[in-house]
DNA sequence: CATACAATAGGCCATATGTCCTATCTTGCG
DNA sequence: CGCAAGATAGGACATATGGCCTATTGTATG
């Protein structure tokens, strides 16, 4: 974990805010499962984040969710909602130690004229989402839960193969969409070829490179973001 | 169909854009059935939709199909590949007599610095796009093809009950993302149960209420998006 | 340690959907 | 008119998934 000021070098924050953004800049922290944004809270700050992983899902009327992506750094979360009144779509929970800058829309709005930067990165990460959301939504809806499952496993597994966050088959069956009973049967399905293995209740990947061909590639696909210093460079003669 | 003064006046895009991006905007119409997008090409323009009805949808490796959804006027296409090298991401295609006007992206990279409110505009667009996206995607995962059917239709279809635009049944099943012959079981359901008939193939529905309720409310959720006139009245003092 | 509760494991059956195949119907064209 | 290509209708069967239920295991708490 850094200062304020060491992420704000970091990510080039002094040339994508202006002075008055940088001085409203707050920092905060969670921990693993702890809540970023909750759904439905007003919106009153958008958020960068800096450290940690973290997902992202709706919750539906009938308290269904549904995972939506896996995020790393550096990223902006409530975006979305920036002229929105209805409160933050998505929820946003920190899969482990997370820190997060945030910059209160009222700021923002307040010298909207002076941070003409700001919004052109807005737009070129909310059009890269929305990309991310039209592949997320081809295979969701026509992937088995095992190659969904795959993903999940694939984005949320540490180097050795346990699951990050404190998800229980449960949980995890309701953010893939999927039935419990659905998702034991496939979890079984993997253990028995050997590509997981079930010690005490936790799930433990054994073979990532299996996992991954199963997986529709789907979480995750790395390397198509810009962070606002490469963004600016390309973009801002 | 009016003059492009006639549109800039009726949707406000002189308060939207700087004088040189006015002078940049050009023109053009599309009948049903005609692509106003395709998936792939380079991207040179952004679109605002003025006249029509228009169906989104994306197209996999595979050349499966997948419905995003179905726009009206007002509403910008291609905003969300302003800054993405890589082509557009989904295809627009008309459904009925339609018209836009177009605004290169050369202009808008020259002037970014003088159109803040384009930018600003377009973040809130996207981020009403993703809230949409988000519903979509938990309904498209949840449902069965009958209810994405019911949307389909509910959404796609004139005050007589006729489909508009020109897709056969296999068009509509690869747009929902189901089989031909899960579709046509479907289909036959519903006309059994009399919300719909088939006469020399074509698919005329009769009760639209009763549609509705079996629709997962998917496509069209009505008067939640603001034009670029309210969207200034709003945010910007 | 004993009990209670939550999570896991899996049987059983119904439904939704996909794949393959064949017959019928429409429509454009010679 | 009569044929050929494409679209539609639907049977037969396999798979994916969901819902319900029961037994077992793990864990927290008194």
């Amino acid at each position: 974990m850094d200062s304020v000021e060491g992420y704000v070098r970091r990510y080039a924050l002094d040339r994508l805010l202006s002075p008055e953004l940088l001085d409203a800049l707050g920092s905060w922290g969670r921990g693993p499962g702890e809540l970023i944004i909750r759904a439905g809270d007003p919106v009153r700050d958008i958020h960068f984040f800096v450290e940690g992983l973290a997902k992202v899902y709706s919750t539906m009327e009938n308290g269904q969710r549904l995972l939506a992506a896996f995020y790393r750094p550096f990223d902006v979360f409530g975006e979305a909602e920036l002229f929105s009144p209805q409160g933050y779509t998505l929820s946003v929970e920190a899969m482990s130690e997370s820190f997060c800058l945030s910059l209160p829309v009222a700021a923002i709005r307040k010298t909207a004229e002076r941070n003409g930067r700001l919004f052109m990165y807005l737009c070129y990460r909310m059009g890269a989402k929305l990309a991310e959301r039209v592949v997320a939504e081809s295979i969701n809806l026509r992937y088995p839960v095992e190659s969904r499952l795959a993903s999940y496993l694939f984005a949320a597994t540490d180097a050795a193969g346990w699951i990050l966050g404190r998800d229980d088959l449960g949980e995890i069956a309701d953010f893939l969409g999927s039935s419990y009973r659905q998702l034991a049967r496939v979890v079984r399905g993997l253990r028995d070829e050997g590509i997981l293995e079930r010690t005490r209740g936790r799930i433990r990947v054994l073979d990532r490179p299996r996992l991954e061909r199963l997986a529709g590639d789907l979480y995750l696909r790395p390397g198509m973001q810009l962070s606002p210093q490469r963004f600016l460079e390309m973009n801002i003669p």
